[in-house]
DNA sequence: TCTGGGGTCCTAGGACCC
DNA sequence: TCTGGGGTCCTAGGACCC
């Protein structure tokens, strides 16, 4: 058995965590750039707000005083999840995280019997400790698991833990599911199952596995084996990611090639900042940048480029001055520019790294990680408000605060930053 | 005026090899 | 007129997830 746990409205729970006062109130958190709703209260959910939707077509409702809106606070969220993680890793034999908010509970060696009533003991136990609610769904696939935990949240009388262990259940369970909340069916599978006359989870199972297979794809075969209680999708291997990506929108679009530059440079200097932390360097090294593709009026442009390492990296100098390189490339004058990030990939183990025959300055590589060593030791010791490292690059952005991301509605870094702690005294 | 960010996997088609 | 067969690797695009 499986059970997948999952915090409820997990964003906005965590706000509520410092701030009370928000408990019982519609409260949505936003966004980067406070652009979108990428969480939602129960009351903000029947408010008719939908997951996804821009911010500025429900501001009114906070100017009214009927909605509140945060910008999200990531580092108070990874916190929080660190603290949700820990207490479930300790109940049971192993845990899978799957995301910020939800992981897999293996429960092999624990009788099935006393499965609800220990899934109880920890929604209760991560509410008081942590004080973030969660739903949990026990069930013999983590498809099924999923399904059971989307019921769990729904329906109180559950108290936050439903389990599908039996064939009744299951296919009741299904019966009342919609395929396209199945987890695997997204938005352009569910409206060709619908076409054909699959409405629900239980109109896929009763097809053959031949007519799944013939009309879709290897993916939607797993998932409809899920369904059927047989356990298809594999485990999750944490192995080293593939690809790093840091990239964010604009406040304001950008024209200017020297402003754009230093966004490009903290962007890579992340992305080198995150391969240093598991131990990982990368052969490449990809610049894109976006105009702003709602605005039809303007001269739109979608560019990237890629720059090859002769030999795999991730100290913020080599990182950086591939970014810049590839940017040079791309960059043209006379377009306004509202998004860009930096890719790293070609990633391998920094131990593994293959050294060029033709690689001249090894000398200089060995300074630029143990000087990108140093920074991480400072840094880790803490940031600004606005999460800036302390020590950067001179290529980097100067300044503290303005970043150039919106973020009006931004809580305090309650649980990390050394700034607000200075503040609190 | 205002529209997120970060990942994975699969597939089809082309290049290239023998 | 007829013009092989099989394999690998790479890439771009499309699908999914949170």
């Amino acid at each position: 058995m499986y059970a997948l746990v999952d915090c409820n409205n997990f964003f906005v729970s965590c706000e509520r965590v410092f701030q009370p006062q928000l408990e019982g109130k519609a409260v949505v958190v936003l966004s980067n750039n406070d652009g979108c709703i990428v969480s939602r209260s129960n009351e903000s959910k029947a408010m008719g707000i939908r997951m996804g939707t821009p911010f500025y077509q429900v501001k009114h409702l906070t100017e009214s005083g009927r909605l509140v809106a945060c910008s999200s606070n990531y580092a108070l969220y990874g916190d929080l999840s660190n603290r949700v993680m820990s207490i479930l890793a300790d109940a049971v034999p192993k845990i899978e995280i799957y995301s910020i908010d939800e992981a897999y509970l293996h429960l092999e060696g624990i009788p099935e019997k006393a499965i609800p009533q220990m899934c109880r003991d920890l929604v209760e136990k991560v509410r008081r400790w942590v004080g973030v609610p969660v739903s949990i769904g026990v069930a013999p696939t983590k498809t099924l698991a999923k399904i059971a935990s989307h019921f769990a949240k729904k329906y109180k009388g559950y108290r936050g833990v439903c389990m599908i262990d039996s064939d009744v259940k299951r296919l009741k369970a299904l019966e009342l599911t919609p395929i396209g909340d199945v987890w695997g069916i997204g938005r352009r599978l569910a409206p060709k199952l619908q076409e054909r006359g699959v409405a629900t989870a239980a109109d896929l199972v009763r097809r053959p596995a031949r007519w799944v297979r013939e009309n879709f794809n290897v993916n939607t075969v797993r998932t409809w084996e899920e369904l059927q209680g047989r356990p298809c999708v594999d485990e999750e291997k944490h192995e080293r990611r593939k690809t790093i990506c840091t990239s964010r929108s604009f406040a304001d679009m950008i024209t200017d090639e020297a402003e754009l530059a230093l966004r490009v440079s903290d962007f890579a200097a992340m992305c080198a900042h995150k391969l240093r932390e598991e131990d990982s360097a990368a052969g490449e090294v990809t610049t894109f940048m976006y105009t702003n593709r709602f605005r039809e009026d303007l001269a739109q442009y979608f560019p990237y480029a890629t720059v090859r390492l002769d030999v795999a990296a991730s100290s913020a100098h080599e990182i950086v001055g591939a970014a810049l390189k590839a940017f040079r490339t791309i960059y043209r004058p006379g377009f306004r520019y509202k998004k860009a990030g930096v890719v790293v990939s070609g990633i391998v183990a920094s131990d593994a790294i293959q050294a060029s025959m033709f690689d001249f300055d090894d000398e200089l590589r060995i300074r630029q990680d143990r000087l990108s060593k140093v920074m991480d030791e400072v840094n880790s010791a803490g940031a600004s408000s606005s999460g800036r490292p302390l020590l950067r690059l001179a290529s980097q952005r100067p300044g503290h605060y303005a970043d150039g991301i919106r973020s009006d509605y931004r809580s305090r870094l309650y649980t990390t930053s050394l700034d607000d702690i200075i503040d609190v005294h």
